[in-house]
DNA sequence: GTGAAAGCGCTAACAT
DNA sequence: ATGTTAGCGCTTTCAC
């Protein structure tokens, strides 16, 4: 025993400064040696504060990008927990459903703080929980609207330049976007890259612009017309794997290679694009699962500061075959 | 107000058979009406009950087959909400630092169970849970030991005989079964799909069963193995999607068709192969989940009985052009 | 069937 | 710097 009140041990705990050295050490080596932890919901009723972060999971997609927010969850979980901190998981089928669960989270879990995804224009459920006050960051831009929350993104533009780039200096000059319909702030993003690079050395663009919707079937048919045109381009550089997969599937269907004989670039960097070879962006969602956390952390510790400064993290460029 | 004592509303919501109809009607009311819910921290620490359910987030692969999981997390996550669980994730390097991380869930969290999936031989983790007496589930059979803790998992061979048998169907006897090397436990199962099924429709395989690692370059080269044979086979049953792609690649590059030259199926349905037109094996996950989750529900309402009984799901075979 | 008392394990506030 | 008191919101137990 330590023969200290039970006070003591919680100063020593939570405010090891308020103990005097010798105490401290005492007190510690008992609770090493009982191995004593205190009681989270114990703690949590007394102080409001949960050690709990919300994380709201989307559904599923039927596409190769799914494992994106897999690998920032899973980056999220590890270090949210050598924070002592952890991660509670929920679903909803839209937004009004999500809010009504924001609501339940902080009132009876006494939720933290939030990691929201997949942000779009006029997202009610940043607006309502700035409204209510609550702790959040999303990884994902404030598309549209000003941000008064913190945020976290990839710059999208930063990694189709840097693709474009890349295959100009490899000398390509007939270059092709195969985009996403406008609108979507993601793909506005990454088309805006391509585009800069363009400019900035002197090539024109017209007539190879392509937008379709993100499935492989729309991406190969993309493809096609790209490779029917009267000069078609050398290199094809796409707003994510799924359409780099189908421009793929249309170039091996007439035995093309890519690489050797039409380049192509996709993004998001997916296992699946690893394993075929496709050259793509990788989002650094370790970087950003982090850069989430340290934000929540200083608003956490300084509530009256205003919205903290937002994040906007470099993709990297994955040079494979398919680059040529 | 309802005009009655904080005990009462407790048995409302608690043990409403307890209550006289019309307090209960009364109080449920007023519950209602000013949106009463009750704090889970308190509720917690009064009864040592969490609703809240953990389960290791595994690291992510660079193998396609990562969307599996995906897929039955949001399942579990989504289930779990409606029976007014939670889930709580955590991450851990190694199945030693994973059972540390139990014990802190278990004492600190006061987690109701745990679902692990990736169950393997040897696994210390399921040891270490029944002898803590902790709740638990596992997605995934104990290989090898005996069971002594509920399990819920998919027939692997059931698929790959279905595979099979739907390949003698369309007319094919030569036959081949790409898979994994001995003593995986998933990969042996599936195999022995295949080997009844030819067995069963008197195929001899002879020579056409290879065994080789997960990844897609390793599936490219075993299907050029199984080509380049004398009598190469007209159907090429995978252990898994990512092997069926390497196949499927070598198949293209030959200027051979999946399905019309030479037949493919995987095993996972991952999005890629749905995405391709692989023919695949599909997961029931949604039921694998549900069933994970009535599996907790029933040990956690009756602890006394002993483990229950385990739940083997049949997966589904989804045809697509690779099927020819 | 309903109410009152006690206490789960912790920490904020105050007293020493 | 340490100890004491009170109370977070709920439910188990027991009295009525």
């Amino acid at each position: 025993m330590a023969a200290v009140s039970r006070q003591t041990v919680s100063n020593a705990v939570n405010s090891p400064h308020l103990v005097r050295a010798d105490t401290l050490e005492r007190v510690r080596a008992v609770i090493a040696q009982v191995g004593y932890r205190p009681h989270r919901a114990a703690r949590t009723l007394r102080t409001r504060r949960s050690h709990l972060l919300a994380v709201p999971l989307q559904p599923p997609t039927d596409t190769i990008g799914g494992s994106v927010l897999d690998q920032f969850l899973h980056s999220l979980t590890v270090h949210a927990q050598a924070q002592d901190n952890r991660v509670l998981l929920f679903a909803a089928e839209d937004d009004d459903r999500e809010i009504a669960l924001y609501d339940e989270l902080l009132d009876d879990h006494d939720v933290d703080a939030f990691v929201l995804t997949g942000t779009h224009r006029n997202d009610r459920r940043t607006e309502w929980l700035a409204g209510r006050g609550a702790v959040f960051v999303t990884f994902g831009r404030p598309w549209g609207a000003d941000a008064h929350h913190g945020w976290v993104d990839v710059d999208g533009a930063a990694g189709t330049f840097a693709a474009t780039m890349d295959l100009i200096e490899r000398g390509h000059r007939r270059l092709a976007f195969l985009g996403w319909p406008d609108g979507s702030g993601v793909g506005d993003d990454r088309r805006f890259g391509f585009d800069r690079a363009c400019a900035q050395a002197g090539i024109s663009i017209t007539g190879w612009r392509l937008s379709v919707v993100n499935e492989l079937a729309a991406g190969r048919a993309a493809g096609a017309q790209l490779l029917d045109a009267d000069e078609p381009p050398t290199a094809i550089v796409c707003v994510s794997d799924t359409l780099a997969l189908g421009v793929w599937t249309e170039l091996t269907a007439r035995r093309l290679q890519p690489g050797r004989d039409v380049a192509v670039v996709g993004f998001d960097d997916t296992p699946t694009a690893a394993v075929i070879g496709l050259s793509s962006v990788a989002q650094p969602l370790n970087e950003a699962a982090m850069a989430c956390l340290r934000m929540l952390t200083d608003v956490l510790s300084d509530p009256a500061d205003g919205p903290p400064d937002p994040v906007l993290l470099e993709p990297r460029l994955t040079s494979r075959a398919s680059s040529g």
